[in-house]
DNA sequence: AGAATCCGGACCAATATGGTCGCCTTTCGC
DNA sequence: GCGAAAGGCGACCATATTGGTCCGGATTCT
């Protein structure tokens, strides 16, 4: 199934929660989770790793949280997925280390690598903003 | 992850096989199983699902096996993932009964589901011709 | 000092997926 | 007619992935 992993659902909300909170007042991880009834051991999890990779501005002790590093425009549903699942790939061979010995030569590789960038570039250019 | 099933991919090769074939010459899922190396067991069971949709023609008994029962210009690569996956939803309230509470009101349910639109849309118009 | 908060990772549990097996039916060729 | 070669169906198990929990530590504010 083509699907996006919960995570990445949680991620995407809990920017979404983010772009409507006013500026420099940061939200915690609690108070997200408890807003929109996130499970509430996940959600700093999630939001650790998108601060990873500076989707999102942590501040640590009292009155700490989290606020947007960028404009909710500048972020798109492609990068949450990669902070949050990993690199983007559609097909099992493309994950590994090439260690697929039926694909190889299974005359679907390419082309599907192809459909998985025209479906990573679809994910790229939707923006937090636009959701 | 935003990935397709092993089953899936195996249902993409094993159609792969069945274009190749010459026209009113059967494919038994043994023959496409070992030439692909695909597991023996499992080949079977996708081309039934294949199967069940009208995808491809099933002749039983000896000298039977599986063709492709459309042009493959006419099969698209949603129509596989459908037929071997189950529907094809890309987050996860939108495929039990609507039993996800915090999605509800999540804010992020219905601009998914339109990106999720956008998603099988491409999927259903990449033909097993073009791959 | 102490409370609130993030950081990181180890860890367990639930679910989904991949894969196997056995038995039945259909068809062909002898 | 009989047996071999196929597909049809479903139950079942094994394993991988994912979802979720927990704990100790570091940081910042009051």
């Amino acid at each position: 199934m083509i699907r996006l992993s919960k995570t990445a659902d949680y991620g995407l909300i809990a920017l979404k929660a983010l772009e409507a909170q006013p500026d420099e007042c940061a939200l915690s991880a609690r108070e997200i989770s408890e807003r929109w009834h996130l499970p509430v051991d996940l959600t700093p999890k999630v939001l650790r790793k998108l601060a990873r990779v500076g989707l999102v501005a942590a501040r640590r002790g009292k009155n700490g949280g989290y606020r947007l590093a960028r404009a909710a425009g500048e972020i798109t549903v492609g990068d949450v997925v990669r902070a949050v699942d990993g690199d983007l790939a559609m097909t099992h061979c493309r994950t590994g280390a090439g260690d697929c010995e039926l694909i190889t030569r299974c005359g679907i590789r390419d082309p599907l690598a192809s459909l998985n960038a025209e479906v990573v570039a679809l994910l790229d250019r939707t923006t937090l903003a636009s959701l």
